[in-house]
DNA sequence: TCATGTGTATAGTATACATTATACACAAGC
DNA sequence: GCTTGTGTATAATGTATACTATACACATGA
């Protein structure tokens, strides 16, 4: 059991049962189905006994869980390859920033996020 | 020959090479007895015959070069486990911040940073 | 009661990642 | 001429990642 990966696990069976409830298209079976990978495999993710799965399969889980993609990237471990690219291109300008806002409280960040938004940057 | 890598691996044998003009310190096999890698290895790397070295080799091998690890790790194509691990923390408020920022030139960045750093956020 | 759907156990696999160990040919310095 | 240092070729390995394929026991509904 990959216990570090609980909250993944725990999570993503907890939503997907919630919408199961309402809908019975919301088995193992059919989202494995849907996001392209075994049943089997599915379910030892959500029971924690495998890792979480790669990027893509998370993505094509969190639209079909309708959830957000970098949130159960973050749960599953991971940071968005898309994310990463961004850093690469200007690492240093990027690296500055973030370890900069790592101890800032959410509303200072988000702040800056809706200053760079609408002010005239 | 990991063409992808060429970037990376060019530049460590070029800072390398550099150095040891002056110093003789800087063979393959005594930078690689430092940052703890066999000297067939640390070859292989600069003429990127192997793909660039984990993370933390990467910082040895910054450290050991005075380069900047951000940098050489956006070369080898990472991006730093700690910056990553700020990102996770807080996934949706980086995930908007960084791609707010995506298209933004350099000096609109390094104005966010400042003005952070110095500012009464 | 029989087909269908449910989750899951077991076993295996292909690929990448991050390296080590050994050995060799060449050159320079003493 | 011999040791020492240089880079490098060759071969191999352990571990993790990201899955697949098959099969089974239980439950449900017609």
């Amino acid at each position: 059991m990959y216990t570090i990966h609980m909250n993944f696990a725990a999570y993503i069976r907890d939503r997907r049962e919630t919408l199961r409830h309402h809908d019975r298209r919301y088995s193992v079976r059919q989202v494995a189905q849907r996001i392209g990978v075994q049943p089997a495999y599915l379910s030892k993710i959500e029971r924690g006994d495998f890792a979480p799965p790669s990027e893509e399969k998370i993505r094509l889980l969190a639209a079909e869980l309708g959830e957000d993609s970098d949130v159960l990237l973050a749960m599953a471990g991971k940071v968005s390859q898309d994310l990463q690219a961004v850093i690469r291109a200007r690492p240093r300008l990027f690296a500055d920033l973030i370890r900069q806002l790592k101890d800032m409280p959410d509303d200072a960040i988000l702040r800056v996020v809706r200053e760079v938004r609408d002010g005239d940057w």
